[in-house]
RNA sequence: GCGCCCGUAGCUCAAAGGAAGAGCAAGAGCCUUCUAAGCUCUAGGCUGCAGGUUCGAGUCCUGCCGGGCGUACCA
C-alpha cells in the first residue's frame, strides 16, 4: 500500500482516537492537483465525532506531520495534504519497475473460471459496425479478466441456427447462384437476404416460405441441411478474416447448431418435471412470480421449431459442465435484457444454483444517420469499409509526415492497419457500454485528441526516447530531482492503473481503462513537452528514464488490455 | 399500458453521494534540440422539470416531460 495514505489514515486516525482503517477509505484526491496529492473530506468524521467537519479539518491539518507528508492544510471541511514527493516516487515508480508488463495484475481470479460469450454473430452476413460492440467490448473484458488472474474461456455462439436460415435457403432456392454466392460469399448472402425481406413485405406468404424451410432443417431434410452447411462456411471463412485483423481470439467457436440435438429431450424433461407446459400449441415455461411476473420463456413454437431461448439454455448447462464457471457473461445489446432475465429464472426453476452466475452485459446500439442499423433493411456500415478508411487515413498521414521516417515500406503498411483498426476499437470502447452510439464517419476518422491514435501515438513518443537512450533501465534512480508538476502529475496517474483494472473488471467497462489511458497520454505529452529527457544532467536523466518507461509499459498494458496495437514507432 | 435504459457546454461524452471536467468544432499562439497523430491560452453550464432524503445530490427516492429498447411463436 501507498505508505503516505497509510500515513495519513494513521495519524488522522490517531489524532481523533478512531482506528486507521475508518479512515483510510476517506482518503481522495483534490480536484486541483495544486491543492496537494490528498484530500481528507471530513463530513464523515464530523458526523460520526458529531463536531464541525471545518473544525476537524484544522485540529487535523495542525496535527498531520510524518516522514511522508510534507503540508496539511484545511480547507474549509477538506484536508489538503501535499506529501514527500520523492517517497510517493519512489514508492509508484519503483512498484511499476519491480512489475513490469505485470503491473496491475491481481490475483482476485486465482482458481475462477469465467465464460465470456461475445461476438456471437449471425451468420450469413458481412460483419457490421453494429457487431463490434460486443466483439470489442468481450475481446478486452477477456483481457482484462485474464490479468486479474481469472482462466477466461471466450465463446463465440455463433448465431448460425434459427429461421434465418429458412429465409436464406428459400431465397437462394429462389434467385441464388452457386457461382456468385462462391464469388461474393457473404455480400451475396446479404443480398439474397434483403431481397427476400423486401419481397416478403409484399407477399407475406414468403415468411411462411422461410419457416417451412428451418423447419424442415431442423428435422435433417438433406437438402436444406447441404445448404446450410455450405452457409456456414462461407460465413465462418469471412468472419475468421475479421477476427484475425482485430486480433480477437476464442477458446470455443461454437455456434447455437451446436446444441440443435439436445433441444428435443431438454424439452420432454422440462414437461415431465412440470417446469415446462404445453399452452397454444406452443411449449413454454411460466415465470410467474408472486412480485413479478415475466412472460412466458418459448421453448417450441406451435409449428414445433425451437427457438433461440431453447439453445440458449443448452449452452448454458454445457458450459457449466464443461468449464464449472464461476460467472458467465454475456455479451449481448439491451435490447435482449427481458430474454436473459427469463433465461436465468428458467434455469433456476430448473434447480441450478449457478444461474445466479449468469450476468447479461447489456450495450446499446449502434446507430447510423440516427436510426438502428437494420441487415434486412440495408442501411448498415460494414466493419470492412471502415477498416479500409480508417486505414487509409492513417497511411496517408504516415506518408505526410514532415520527418523522414524511420520506417520500412512493410512496417508502415503494418503500423497504418495497426493505427487504423485501433481507432475503430477505441472509438467504441471509449464511452460507457450503456449509451447508444450514433456512428460517425467524421469521429472514427479523428486521430487527434480522445482517439486511439493520439494514445498510440505518445506511446510511440515515449519507446523512442528509450531506443535513443539505449541503456538498461536505472533501478534506483534520484527520485528526488523530479519537481516539475508534469512529472508529479504523471507519476500520480500511473499510481491509478491497477484500480482501474479492477473497476473495468468489477462494472464489465472497458471504458474505465480507455478514458484512463487518455487521461495517462495527455498527462505524458504534457511531460513530454515540458521535460527533456535525453541529454540532461546525467542522475536527471537517469530519472526520467525510469519515468518514461514506467508510463510507456503502463500504456502498453492498458491498449492491451482494450484489444489495441500498441507500435514501438509511427 | 407495463418493464428496462438514457437526458450534463453548440456536438460527442466523463464525473464509484463529497470541491461540475475532457475531446471535437470556433478563435489566438508554439517545430534548427528526444516523433507537431503533439503542446499552451481563450471562449462555452438553472446537469430536462418539480418535489423529497442527506451535513452534502449530476449521482439515491417519488412524480412529470422528452428519447430509445422490449413486451411468447425473430435473434
Amino acid at each position: 500500500m501507498n505508505p503516505a495514505v497509510r500515513e495519513i489514515a494513521e495519524q488522522a486516525g490517531a489524532e481523533l482516537g478512531l482506528p486507521a482503517q475508518d479512515v483510510f477509505p476517506l482518503i481522495t484526491h483534490p480536484p486541483d492537483e495544486t491543492l496537494g496529492d490528498y484530500a481528507l473530506p471530513c463530513f464523515a468524521l464530523a458526523q460520526r465525532l458529531k463536531r464541525s467537519p471545518v473544525e476537524i479539518a484544522k485540529e487535523l491539518a495542525n496535527a498531520l506531520r510524518g516522514s511522508q507528508i510534507a503540508r496539511a492544510q484545511a480547507a474549509g471541511p477538506y484536508v489538503n495534504i501535499t506529501v514527500n514527493r520523492a517517497e510517493l516516487l519512489r514508492h509508484i515508480l519503483g512498484t511499476v519497475l519491480a512489475q513490469g508488463e505485470d503491473y496491475g495484475r491481481g490475483s482476485e481470479g486465482r482458481g475462477k473460471t469465467i465464460v465470456i460469450d461475445y461476438s456471437s454473430p449471425n451468420i450469413a452476413r458481412p460483419f457490421s459496425i453494429a457487431h463490434l460492440r460486443s466483439t470489442a467490448l468481450g475481446n478486452s473484458l477477456r483481457r482484462i479478466y485474464e490479468h486479474l488472474g481469472y482462466r477466461v474461456v471466450g465463446v463465440n455462439h455463433l448465431g448460425d441456427w434459427g429461421v434465418q436460415f429458412g429465409t436464406l435457403i428459400a431465397a437462394y432456392k429462389r434467385w441464388g447462384s452457386k457461382e456468385k454466392v462462391q464469388r461474393d460469399s457473404i455480400y451475396e448472402l446479404f443480398r439474397l437476404y434483403v431481397r427476400f425481406h423486401e419481397e416478403s413485405e409484399r407477399d407475406p406468404a414468403l415468411r411462411e416460405e422461410a419457416r417451412a424451410w428451418f423447419k424442415r432443417l431442423e428435422e435433417g431434410n438433406p437438402e436444406a441441411s447441404q445448404l446450410w452447411q455450405w452457409f456456414v462456411e462461407e460465413s465462418l471463412r469471412a468472419f475468421q478474416h475479421y477476427y484475425d485483423i482485430l486480433g480477437v481470439e476464442f477458446t470455443e467457436i461454437r455456434g447455437e447448431s451446436a446444441y440443435r440435438h439436445e433441444t428435443a429431450s431438454l424439452i420432454d424433461e422440462l414437461l415431465k418435471r412440470g417446469i415446462a407446459k404445453e399452452s397454444e400449441g406452443a411449449i413454454v415455461i411460466p415465470l410467474v412470480e408472486d412480485h413479478q411476473e415475466l412472460p412466458p420463456l418459448m421453448l417450441r413454437k406451435n409449428d414445433g421449431a425451437t427457438v433461440y431461448a431453447t439453445r440458449d439454455l443448452c449452452a448454458a448447462i454445457y458450459h457449466r459442465e464443461r468449464y464449472g464457471f464461476t460467472k458467465k457473461l454475456y455479451v449481448v445489446g439491451a435490447e435482449q435484457s427481458l430474454h436473459f432475465q427469463q433465461l436465468i429464472k428458467a434455469l433456476e426453476r430448473m434447480g441450478y444454483p449457478w444461474a445466479r452466475g449468469l450476468v447479461h452485459v447489456p450495450f446499446g446500439m449502434v446507430l447510423f444517420d440516427d436510426e438502428k442499423m437494420a441487415t434486412r433493411r440495408g442501411n448498415v456500415v460494414f466493419l470492412e469499409e471502415v477498416i479500409k478508411r480508417a486505414t487509409e487515413l492513417s497511411r496517408s498521414i504516415i506518408e505526410n509526415i514532415k520527418k523522414t521516417s524511420e520506417l520500412t515500406q512493410a512496417e508502415k503498411e503494418q503500423v497504418a492497419q495497426d493505427v487504423g483498426i485501433s481507432a475503430i476499437i477505441y472509438a467504441d470502447l471509449s464511452r460507457s457500454r450503456t449509451h447508444n452510439i450514433n456512428f460517425r464517419w467524421e469521429e472514427v476518422l479523428n486521430f487527434h485528441g480522445q482517439s486511439g491514435p493520439y494514445i498510440q501515438y505518445t506511446h510511440a513518443r515515449l519507446a523512442g526516447v528509450l531506443r535513443k537512450y539505449g541503456k538498461n533501465i536505472p533501478t534506483e534512480p534520484e527520485y528526488s530531482l523530479l519537481t516539475q508538476p508534469q512529472e508529479i502529475a504523471l507519476a500520480r496517474r500511473l499510481e491509478h492503473f491497477p484500480t482501474k483494472v479492477q473497476q473495468a473488471a468489477e462494472e464489465y467497462e472497458p471504458f474505465v481503462i480507455a478514458s484512463y489511458l487518455a487521461d495517462l497520454a495527455v498527462c505524458a505529452n504534457q511531460f513530454y513537452d515540458t521535460c527533456r529527457v535525453l541529454g540532461e544532467e546525467l542522475s536527471l536523466e537517469e530519472a526520467r528514464i525510469a519515468l518514461v518507461y514506467a508510463t510507456k509499459i503502463t500504456l502498453k498494458k492498458g491498449l492491451e488490455l482494450l484489444g489495441m496495437k500498441a507500435p514501438e514507432r509511427m
